[in-house]
DNA sequence: TGGGTTCTTGAGTGATTGATCAAATAATAT
DNA sequence: ATATTATTTGATCAATCACTCAAGAACCCA
């Protein structure tokens, strides 16, 4: 045996992945590892060096993921506006047994890495803000449409819009009743499509 | 010595809280309770049980504060909507140095624990609700008050509230800019006066 | 001062942590 | 078929984990 296989490395990372999304970064241990890639202890470190780059890789897979994802969306949307409006709703229209219905593994990173594991905090705010850079540059998309006034504060919108989706995302992780998901995830899209202007 | 003194347990259990709180359940380690309570292994177990337990009574001793704060802080507002407001604001004017500036204990809790260890969580998710219906009780006030129209979903709108609180909180966490977290937290409170009608 | 009780101490428990490496296995090249 | 290289294996490592307990220190009342 002796090519790497992209395939099988792709499908260790991905359960990976999922396994680091689940427990996060200090509860998943070595053991939750090897039973989630189907691998021995030596395959692992011999293909990822060590827990923490693992997770840092797991990371970097979730961000371009959710990246991509977005400015799919984005690029299929009718209007800046109504595509961000949309991306609120989405959350909310999760199957129940998505896997993904849980908080946003950046957040989640965050929460549990900043006070004692700085490297990982760092490229997990880093990422974080080219999300909300994103997410900033839609609603400058939304003003070059004319759906903005030229005064909007594109940034600020932005900041306001990243809340929003955590907020949601958090609802989904403590497994809040789904209407109640619905509405707030509502309640967020309606505050966005209120931002647009007549034109 | 004879007295269990209700000052040390309490001065213990101070410290155990903002230990926990700055590096949460998983990543606190005996070591780090052992340096921050000033007791050794032993002694924590005669007064604390073990680990877990100890993570609960701080969980209570969060919850008890920041219920009786915020009750404190609407007895003393001039309306309902203008002590909310005041509430969100609160997060942001926090001194640079204040230990609470941070993302909230029972959310942190939440993300760490959920997938590991279910008493932990479900001690929290109660917590987080009872907080809820304060926020609800308090915009109750503000529909018998006449500052809300009688159709106002007041269940909703405390949950946007907890959001909104979240939301701040996770930015300071995060260590943004104060004046972008001021101006977030201006976004949010005037979303709240906005919901006054006029009488 | 002395006897009795309570509390504190910290070395030590077994289990588990993240990580290693010589040996075995599998794939390719000859 | 054989030699060479690449990969996987799993027993094992030291360190650390949460936790215990026999021994000593600190207190009380007599």
């Amino acid at each position: 045996m002796s090519r790497p296989t992209q395939y099988q490395r792709d499908t260790a990372l991905e359960a990976a992945m999922q396994v680091f999304w689940q427990k996060g970064y200090h509860a998943t241990s070595l053991k939750d590892l090897e039973a989630a890639l189907e691998m021995k202890p030596g395959s692992i470190y011999a293909a990822f060096s060590n827990k923490e780059n693992l997770y840092l890789l797991s990371l970097d897979r979730y961000f371009d993921r959710s990246l991509t994802r977005f400015q799919a969306l984005m690029d299929d949307a009718p209007s800046a506006l109504a595509g961000l409006a949309d991306h609120l709703r989405g959350f909310a229209k999760m199957p129940p047994q998505d896997h993904a219905r849980q908080v946003c593994m950046l957040t989640k990173t965050l929460v549990d890495t900043t006070n004692t594991d700085p490297e990982i905090a760092a490229r997990t705010k880093a990422y974080l803000e080219r999300i909300r850079e994103a997410f900033t540059a839609a609603f400058e998309r939304a003003k070059a449409e004319g759906e903005l006034p030229p005064d909007a504060d594109c940034a600020r919108l932005a900041r306001r819009f990243q809340a929003s989706i955590s907020a949601i995302r958090f609802e989904l992780h403590l497994g809040t009743d789904p209407e109640d998901i619905t509405a707030l995830a509502e309640d967020f899209a309606r505050e966005i499509e209120a931002l647009r202007q007549d034109t």
